[in-house]
DNA sequence: TATGAATGAGGTTTCATTCAT
DNA sequence: TATGAATGAAACCTCATTCAT
């Protein structure tokens, strides 16, 4: 009743976390269009072919590395509960880690395949403020519109926060309360 | 005593301008990434070598092109006189005609040399924002914090309202000014 | 005193069949030069690394296959018994089934260690035509020279007729006949 | 009045006409297929990122090549005047020269776009087969038929001599004469 | 000043082959 | 015996940049 994965399968799903992961730090480096195929395999530390057992292209390990990223950002802001104020510490948290590859990923102009980041974001952000309109505690407004432009306020603020160096995450969370609040509450 | 530049001098200085020109076309096609100078030397309908001659490379050009389309936008919101409607209206009516190249510049990471639009456009609602903050009709805030807020929030709904094809600009204003007023004022 | 192959001979002979099966099925869909190993292992439903249990490389399975072709080939002229007639029309119907195959491995350049079809038809032909120039049904001429001229004269308007889509094979053999009597008989 | 071609234009010409010589050297020693675009440059003794200013890939050379090869042969069989007997020797005479390109190129599967060797000399053959057949002098065939077949016979045999190192071409035209005539003629 | 042919470094991708399981 | 993930050499192709005209 374990769960039955065969060994071999095990290695192949590590080699691909593994390439994840180099990935992800390469991209923070460099950007993603600046990453090349080697620098993700030597950062990984398996050979080149390898990368293509696992991925057709960079644009597919950019998306899976996007993918991760909202994943592990909608957890986090999931864990914290309810609340804007909850769910926005939680993003300042995830991005004071991941500040260079948030950045990369952000500017990325995204594949055919793939909407990147803001496409997931803005889905998310969207079915919080129709939410908030629902139950009155928000100004009413097009929810995608409006889920655009939180979007960006909070990218811009929080790239330049981590590009300035400031730590104080704190004092940039409140700002984004105060502010989001101002801007859509009823 | 007219201005005297020689004949040499204004042809050299227009075909400066028609590389800008057509940097800024294929910008917008094929972002400044995907751009290669031969694209843009065949647009200009010039000899690819003539590129060297007008720019070190293509981060050069692209700073140009940057530079001259926040001097648009600026030109347009100055003469649209004072007041965060005119200049909301302003920049709108630049940002319709010239989406594509807006976006393919937004999204351009820069270079080490040029902060693209970004910092030009940072500095110019800083600026704005201060003089808000002292007239007393806007909240204190870290002014080029709340700058950076202000542009992400204006650039990812103009970027949004472009790409989904949408041509009702003044609804997208009204938003704008309806947001960054509720968002910002005293 | 039945012949004694263990079961583990006999699934290796399988395979190996199986395996001789794929390659001529992708010799005659990409040919020679663009069949991969993988595409002979995937259609063959066998593992990567089972291939070179059997073979060294492709140019001993495509060896292979062209010896199994000329020995289908040789057991089918032998079987329709003596004249060029019974083989003539014998030849026609194996190249009506195998038009693809044919066709790879006629234009195959070969391998240092194997002829290749033409070698072993060479040998076929030139030992019917000494036959025939001892019977004196033949005009005297080098045999492997004139064998040569009819191997390049069936094969050409073979392959010609197969890729040209006609299926009246009879009208080929016809031709094929008349023209090879008239030009070799004595 | 002079051909009015600068002299840029005529180093641009000079320059392919080196890669398209390299190219029949390296196809005559590897073959079409076992040709890489590195080795033809090394050859012509230009630049690797030359070629793709002169050609798009290795089909298109292949196919010019062939063109050339084509052409001589043509012209010589032209020059030769009328009559299957001059024109057999100056088939002969090009092969004696060419041997190691012709099989390259008649073996090459050709590509989608250019038919290759075969093509063009299958109707050459077969124009020349209709004369014959209106002027009673030729048993009535299917001109393309009969076109492949001669292309077969006298391919084969060809390429048999040249590579068996015989030198006596006129032996092997007094052959093909003597076949060709006796399977064809009325 | 303008041109565009030539260059080659640098990237992508394929695929024969090995080897641990 | 069978497997298929991993490997990296080798091919392809692009494009920024130079330089002779």
């Amino acid at each position: 009743m374990t769960a039955t994965v065969s060994r071999g399968e095990r290695r192949k799903a590590e080699t691909r976390r593994r390439l994840l992961g180099a990935a992800a730090q390469v991209f923070g480096e460099v950007g993603v269009d600046g990453a090349t195929i080697a620098a993700i395999t030597e950062q990984a530390d398996v050979g080149l072919g390898t990368f293509y057992l696992h991925f057709d292209d960079k644009d597919e390990v950019a998306a899976a590395v996007a993918d991760d990223l909202v994943a592990r950002i909608a957890a986090a802001t999931d864990d914290a509960g309810a609340g804007i104020h909850a769910a926005t510490r939680a993003v300042c948290a995830v991005a004071a880690d991941e500040a260079a590859l948030l950045h990369a990923l952000y500017r990325w102009h995204g594949s055919a395949r793939s909407g990147g980041l803001r496409a997931a974001f803005v889905e998310r952000i969207a079915r919080g403020m129709k939410r908030g309109i629902k139950t009155g505690l928000m100004r009413k407004e097009d929810p995608t519109l409006a889920a655009h432009a939180v979007l960006g306020l909070y990218a811009e603020t929080i790239l330049y926060w981590a590009s300035s160096g400031r730590d104080d995450w704190d004092t940039l969370a409140a700002f984004l309360e105060r502010t989001t609040a101002a801007a859509f509450s009823a």
